[in-house]
DNA sequence: CTTCCGTTAAT
DNA sequence: TTAACGGAA
C-alpha cells in the first residue's frame, strides 16, 4: 500500500501537484478537504463489500450535507456485480454458467486518464511508516508495488509466460502464475487494461495451445468477477456460510493445530511449504492456497473463518471477495455445487502438483537435502527414518484418513442425519 | 406461461 | 450432490 501511495504521489508531483494523505474517518475528512479546496464534487470508484458500502453511504451523506456532489464509477471488475445473471434474472451460484455469460459479453475498453488541468498545489503529511501503520507482517519480503511495477509485470507476463500459463498454473515450483493479484487488489493495474493485454496476447498467440492458455488465464479474471458478484449479492458471507445446512457445522477448537498450521509445522510438506511462503512473502501460490484451506477445514476440522482471518492479515493481495469465495469453496459452505465429501489428500496433492518437491524444498529448509520420495512419503515413514532424514522437521500432527472420516461425519450431522 | 423432469458438469 | 438449462408436459 505504501509503495502504491508513493507511486501515485510521484505521478501528481510530476504534474506539479501532490498527494495529500490523511488518516481518519473519511466522512469527516473528505467534506473538510472539499471545503478547503472549494471542490464541487468528489469522485471515486465503488467498493462492494458490506463494510465498504456502509463507509461509502456515510461519506456520501456527509458530502451531500455539505452541498458537494458525488460521482462514482464501477472500476474494480470487468462486469460489475449484478450485471451478469442467469436466464431467470437471478445471480449465479455456479461458476461454469457464469463463465459462459461472461465470455459472451463484450468488455469495456480501458478508460483514459483524466486530463491534468486545474491541479492544486497541495501539501499533506508525509507517507506514514510501515511501523506506524502497524503493518503485518513487517518482515515479509513483498514484491515491488506501484503503478510502474504493475505495468511491467503485466507486460512481462503477456509477452511470454501467459502462453505456458495453462501448463504451469498448478505447478507451484514453476512459478507460472501472473502475480498480478496484488496490483488488482491495490488498483495499480486497471482490470480493463489487463483484459485488453490478455486478449491481444490471445490474438497474437503462436499456436492453438497458446491461445487456449490465454483463455485459461481470462477464466481466472472471470472467477474474480464471479466472486465479486457473489459478495455484493450476499455481503453477509464475509462471516456466515453462503450455503446453509440443516444444523450448524460442528467445527472444532484446536488452538495447537491452528498454530502448527500457521507456523508451517504440520508435518505435511506441501501444507507447510505453503504456510511458510505466506509468512515469508505475504503471498501463496493459488493451488497451495486450496490445499492449505482443505487441510484447515477438512483435516484440522477448524472453521474456515479462522483461516480467512489469517489470510486477511498476511496476504499482500488479500481481497475480501476472492478470499471469502475461496475459503467458503474449500470449506464446502460456498458456491459451486460440490460434493461436501470432496476432501483434498495433502500427500496426493503434493505428489501431483510438486512432483520433484522443488516448491517444498524452497520453503521448508529442514527438507532441503531430503530425497523426493522421502518427502512425499513423509506420512508413511516410521519415526526412526524421519529422524534420520530430517530431524528438525515434525512428524504429521494428524492422520488424514481418520480426519477424512470425521469431516464426512461432521457434514452428515450438519445435513440433519445422525 | 409455468412446472417438471432428464442431462450435464463441477478449480 | 446440485445448479442451471432446455425441452416436454
Amino acid at each position: 500500500m505504501l509503495a502504491c501511495l508513493s507511486s501515485l504521489r510521484q505521478r501528481y508531483r510530476d504534474l506539479g501537484s501532490d498527494l495529500e494523505i490523511r488518516i481518519g474517518d473519511p466522512a469527516t475528512i473528505l467534506p473538510a478537504l472539499a471545503d478547503r479546496y472549494g471542490a464541487d464534487a468528489v469522485v471515486w470508484n465503488v467498493d462492494y463489500s458490506g463494510l465498504a458500502r456502509e463507509r461509502e453511504a456515510a461519506v456520501r451523506t456527509s458530502l451531500r450535507a455539505h452541498g458537494i456532489d458525488v460521482t462514482t464509477f464501477d472500476d474494480v471488475y470487468l462486469h460489475p456485480p449484478g450485471s451478469i445473471t442467469n436466464n431467470a434474472g437471478d445471480p449465479y451460484a455456479v461458476f461454469s454458467y457464469f463463465w459462459e455469460k461472461w465470455t459472451a459479453r463484450e468488455p469495456d475498453s480501458p478508460h483514459p486518464s483524466p486530463s491534468p488541468t486545474d491541479l492544486y498545489p497541495v501539501s499533506g503529511p508525509e507517507l506514514p511508516t510501515r511501523r506506524k501503520l502497524g503493518c503485518v507482517p513487517p518482515e515479509a519480503d513483498v514484491p515491488p508495488g506501484g503503478i510502474e511495477a504493475g505495468t511491467e509485470r503485466l507486460a512481462a507476463f503477456c509477452a511470454d509466460a501467459i502462453y505456458a500459463y495453462d501448463a504451469n498454473r498448478d505447478r507451484p515450483a514453476a512459478n507460472g502464475t501472473s502475480r498480478l493479484s496484488p496490483h488488482l487488489k491495490w488498483g495499480t493495474l486497471g482490470i480493463r487494461t489487463v483484459r485488453e493485454m490478455v486478449d491481444r496476447a490471445g490474438a497474437e498467440a503462436p499456436n492453438q495451445p497458446g491461445a487456449d492458455s490465454c483463455e485459461a488465464f481470462a477464466r481466472q479474471l472471470a472467477w474474480r468477477d464471479f466472486y465479486g458478484h457473489v459478495l455484493a449479492e450476499k455481503p453477509d458471507t464475509v462471516s456466515t456460510a453462503y450455503r446453509t445446512y440443516e444444523r450448524p457445522i460442528q467445527w472444532r477448537a484446536d488452538p495447537d493445530g491452528v498454530q502448527a498450521w500457521k507456523d508451517g509445522m504440520t508435518g505435511f510438506p506441501i501444507v507447510d511449504a505453503g504456510m511458510r511462503q505466506l509468512r515469508r512473502e505475504a503471498f501463496m501460490h493459488n493451488r497451495v492456497r486450496m490445499i492449505v484451506a482443505s487441510f484447515l477445514t477438512k483435516d484440522l476440522l477448524v472453521d474456515w473463518r479462522t483461516g480467512y482471518a489469517w489470510f486477511r492479515e498476511r496476504l499482500v493481495d488479500h481481497d475480501t471477495a476472492n478470499d471469502v469465495g475461496g475459503w467458503q469453496w474449500a470449506a464446502g459452505t460456498g458456491t459451486d455445487a460440490q460434493p461436501y465429501f470432496r476432501i483434498f489428500n495433502p500427500t496426493i496433492q503434493g505428489e501431483r502438483y510438486d512432483p520433484d518437491a522443488d516448491y517444498i524444498r524452497t520453503y521448508v529448509p529442514e527438507l532441503q537435502g531430503v530425497a523426493t520420495d522421502v518427502i512425499h512419503g513423509w506420512n508413511d515413514l516410521d519415526a526412526a527414518d524421519r529422524t534420520t532424514a530430517a530431524p528438525a522437521y515434525p512428524a504429521p500432527i494428524l492422520n488424514h484418513a481418520d480426519r477424512r472420516e470425521l469431516a464426512i461425519e461432521m457434514f452428515e450431522t450438519a445435513r440433519g442425519g445422525d
